[in-house]
DNA sequence: CTGTATCCAAACGGATACTG
DNA sequence: CAGTATCCGTTTGGATACAG
């Protein structure tokens, strides 16, 4: 057991505070969030990709949603998008400097889920199984 | 300038694999980075509360949400349930140890938000009025 | 107080076909 | 290569009513 007071997180801007501003939290939550945001954001880490880069890396995304979710990531200003004018179109996408702030949280939480995926499917089962036969 | 062209992710949790474990992390992506969860996490980082006070330091989430999302977090070990057997039914939430490695990033992340969404929101008017006016 | 169950609308998201 | 447009099944999620 430790504190139960202040933790770590200095800025008061996670309270209980539940006003428009709270709301505009909730929504940008909604979305950077989102698990294909999450890891496009971390696909991008290094450096720019192109689109079908990007694609193989994130795996499993659509074009469709690839397509989309990189229209609102750069929409709230977290990615460029540069277009090549040459004769094979050439797109690629990097992240911005508003970005790279969000780049350690959301790289920590990514590796944290790597890390531990087995680890949860674990309690998964057991939570399954004393649904299922015990309890 | 290295090469940069379709290569994989450096990190050694964020491989290249797309096999059944990066599908797991995934999964486990879109649940543990939903917008609720991120922000019930967030919520439970000082210590347990119960249902009700939950449902209104999160804000904006329905009864219904609430408790899908609180099962699954239960589920995957990330908080445990108590429940005390009094005349006014009274249920605490905690987080469990496991899920005390997931508040660093969590907590960076949502204060992130907090601390740019207006940033954000300037960032979207700015493309939107290129879409409208320019190009 | 803390849920569970049902209804139902809206959003998500994949597959496919087509374009520059 | 890098999209856009459409179809359409799946899932999400609020509202409401009811129960322990």
């Amino acid at each position: 057991m430790t504190d139960v007071e202040t933790t770590t997180l200095g800025p008061p801007s996670v309270c209980q505070e539940a006003g428009a501003e709270n709301q505009m939290v909730r929504d940008l939550l909604g979305r950077i969030g989102d698990k294909w945001s999450l890891m496009i954001i971390g696909a991008l880490h290094k450096g720019p990709l192109r689109f079908s880069a990007l694609q193989q890396v994130v795996g499993g995304i659509s074009q469709r949603m690839l397509t989309l979710n990189l229209r609102q990531l750069q929409r709230d200003g977290l990615l460029t998008r540069t277009v090549y004018p040459e004769v094979p179109p050439r797109v690629e996408y990097e992240l911005t400097e508003l970005a790279h702030g969000l780049l350690a949280p959301v790289l920590q939480l990514v590796n944290w889920v790597a890390d531990n995926a087995d680890l949860v499917r674990k309690h998964r089962e057991i939570y399954d199984a004393e649904q299922g036969g015990t309890a």
